[in-house]
DNA sequence: TCTGGGGTCCTAGGACCC
DNA sequence: TCTGGGGTCCTAGGACCC
C-alpha cells in the first residue's frame, strides 16, 4: 500500500507557522515579482481567490477582507520541506520525495482498512505537532489511488482517507470527474469527454486497455491500470538526477540596455551552475533564451533561444560565462523592451563522468579549484559576496518581493523574536 | 502600471548509417 | 513505370505536473 501525504496550502501554511495572527484569516502568497497568487488558505479561496490570478486584479478584494498577502519566500519553504520529508522516516523507510510539498510512503501490506486510517491520522497528528505544518494523507494500493485518495482526504474534513477495499475504490472514481486524475489534463479530458464520451474517472477505469494507449499513449494505459489496482508507477526512492537546470527570472522593470541584461544572465547562470555542482554533475550543452513582455499587445514582440554544444562537459561559472556572453550576444536585439532573459543546462551528467581533456586540462583543473573555493565561500558567507567581473549596485533586473517574510528558520539575524 | 518558475516524459519525423 | 530493409540518434513540440 501507498500513502501519499501532501502539505495542505503549502506556502500559506508555511507563513502561519511563524505569524499565528493569521490563523484565522485569509492568507495568499504570491509568486516572483509579487505578480500572481498562487497559494492561497481556504479562507482566501472561499472568498473567491483563484489560483494563477493576477494579482492587481484582486487588489479590492485583497482590501476588502484584510487578506494578509507575502511575496514568495523559497528559502523558507524549502527548509519547512525537507523538516516534513525527514519526519516521514519515521513512518516508513521508503520515501519518494515527489514536490517540495508531496510524498509517496510505502506501508506494510496486511493491515486492515481501519488500521490504514488510524495509521492516516498518526501521521498527519505527529507532522502537525513536529512541525506545525497541517497535512492530508491518501491510502490506496497504487499512487494513482493513492493521489485520489488524498483528494478525498481533503474534501471530507478528516484530512485521511484509505482506499483499501476496492468497493470504496470503485464508488471514489464513480464520483470522480476523469479530469482531476493524476495525469489526466485539459487535452486528455476534451479527448475522453468528446472521442469515448468518458466523463467519470470509473468509466475510463474500464476502458479497452489498447484504445487507452492508442488515445493517450502509455502514460494514458499506465493510468488505466493504476485505476485497476495494478501498480506501473513504483516509488522512485534515490531521487533521480536531473536532466536540465534552468533559471530564469522576470525583471521588475522592462530591460532595453545589453549590459542590464547580460548581468541579469550572470546571475542567474551563476545560480544555476551553483546548483549544479551541489549535484556534482557538469553540463554538456547550454541554451539561453529571451523574450519580450508577450501582455503588453502595444509593444513590439520578440523571443528566441539558442543553444550551444560544449566540447568537453563543464561545470565551471567562469567556462560556461564565456558560452552564454556569446549566446546572448547571437540572438540579443536592440529596440526591444525585454521582460526576462534565463539560462538552462542541459546533458547534464555525473561530475567524474568527465574524463580528462585532450586541450586545456591543466587550466581545466584550476578551474575546479576556483570552483570549489568560490562554493565554499559562498557557503560561508552567503551568496554574491563573491563574484566575477563587475556587478553594478543599481540592479535594474531585480525582481520585485515587497511582502516577502524573515527566513525564520535559515538565517540567525532573522529568526523570531517573542517580545 | 501591474500577468511565475522549474521540471519530466512521450512521440513523430528527419538525418544518417549499413 | 519502376524505387529495400533495418536500425540509431537527435530534436521539436505537445502534454502534463507542482
Amino acid at each position: 500500500m501507498i500513502a501519499l501525504i501532501d502539505v495542505n496550502n503549502f506556502y500559506a501554511s508555511c507563513e502561519r507557522v511563524f505569524a499565528p495572527q493569521f490563523r484565522n484569516r485569509p492568507v495568499v502568497v504570491l509568486s516572483n515579482n509579487d505578480g500572481c497568487v498562487i497559494a492561497r488558505s481556504n479562507e482566501a479561496k472561499a472568498i473567491g481567490l483563484n489560483m494563477g490570478t493576477p494579482f492587481f486584479k484582486v487588489q479590492s478584494l485583497i482590501k476588502t477582507h484584510k487578506v494578509a498577502v507575502f511575496s514568495s519566500n523559497y528559502t523558507l519553504y524549502g527548509d519547512m520541506s525537507a523538516r516534513v520529508m525527514e519526519s516521514l522516516n519515521y513512518f516508513s523507510p521508503e520515501v519518494e520525495i515527489y514536490s517540495i510539498d508531496e510524498a509517496f510512503i510505502s506501508l506494510d501490506n496486511n493491515l486492515t482498512a481501519s488500521e490504514y486510517f488510524q495509521l492516516g491520522k498518526k501521521i498527519k497528528e505527529k507532522i502537525y505537532q513536529w512541525i506545525g505544518l497541517p497535512v492530508s494523507v491518501g491510502i490506496a494500493p497504487t499512487k494513482t489511488l493513492a493521489k485520489l485518495a488524498n483528494r478525498m482526504a481533503k474534501r471530507n474534513g478528516l484530512g485521511v482517507f484509505e482506499m483499501r477495499e476496492e468497493s470504496i475504490q470503485e464508488e471514489v472514481l464513480e464520483q470522480t470527474p476523469v479530469g482531476k486524475l493524476w495525469g489526466i489534463g485539459r487535452q486528455s479530458k476534451k479527448k475522453l469527454n468528446k472521442l469515448c464520451g468518458i466523463e467519470t474517472a470509473r468509466e475510463l477505469k474500464y476502458l479497452d486497455r489498447r484504445h487507452a494507449r492508442k488515445l493517450l499513449t502509455v502514460t494514458g494505459a499506465r493510468i488505466v491500470e493504476e485505476l485497476r489496482g495494478n501498480k506501473c508507477l513504483p516509488l522512485e526512492l534515490v531521487p533521480v538526477l536531473k536532466k536540465n537546470i534552468c533559471c530564469s527570472r522576470s525583471f521588475g522593470t522592462p530591460i532595453t540596455d545589453y549590459r542590464d541584461m547580460k548581468e541579469a544572465l550572470d546571475f542567474y547562470l551563476t545560480n544555476a551552475a551553483l546548483k549544479m555542482r551541489k549535484q556534482n554533475l557538469s553540463a554538456s550543452a547550454v541554451n539561453v533564451f529571451l523574450a519580450t513582455n508577450r501582455f503588453r499587445k502595444n509593444d513590439l514582440q520578440y523571443s528566441n533561444s539558442v543553444t550551444s554544444k560544449l566540447s568537453s562537459p563543464t561545470n565551471s561559472t567562469r567556462e560556461l560565462r564565456r558560452v552564454t556572453h556569446h549566446l546572448l550576444s547571437k540572438i540579443y536585439l536592440e529596440g526591444y523592451k525585454y521582460k526576462n532573459v534565463g539560462v538552462l543546462l542541459m546533458g547534464l551528467e555525473p561530475e567524474e563522468a568527465n574524463t580528462k581533456r585532450l586541450f586545456g586540462e591543466s587550466e581545466h583543473i584550476k578551474d575546479k579549484r576556483l570552483m570549489k573555493s568560490l562554493d565554499i565561500i559562498t557557503e560561508r558567507f552567503g551568496k554574491g559576496v563573491i563574484d566575477f567581473g563587475v556587478q553594478s549596485k543599481e540592479k535594474k533586473w531585480e525582481m520585485k518581493a515587497e511582502r516577502k517574510s524573515p527566513r525564520y528558520t535559515t538565517n540567525l539575524a532573522e529568526i523570531l523574536e517573542i517580545k
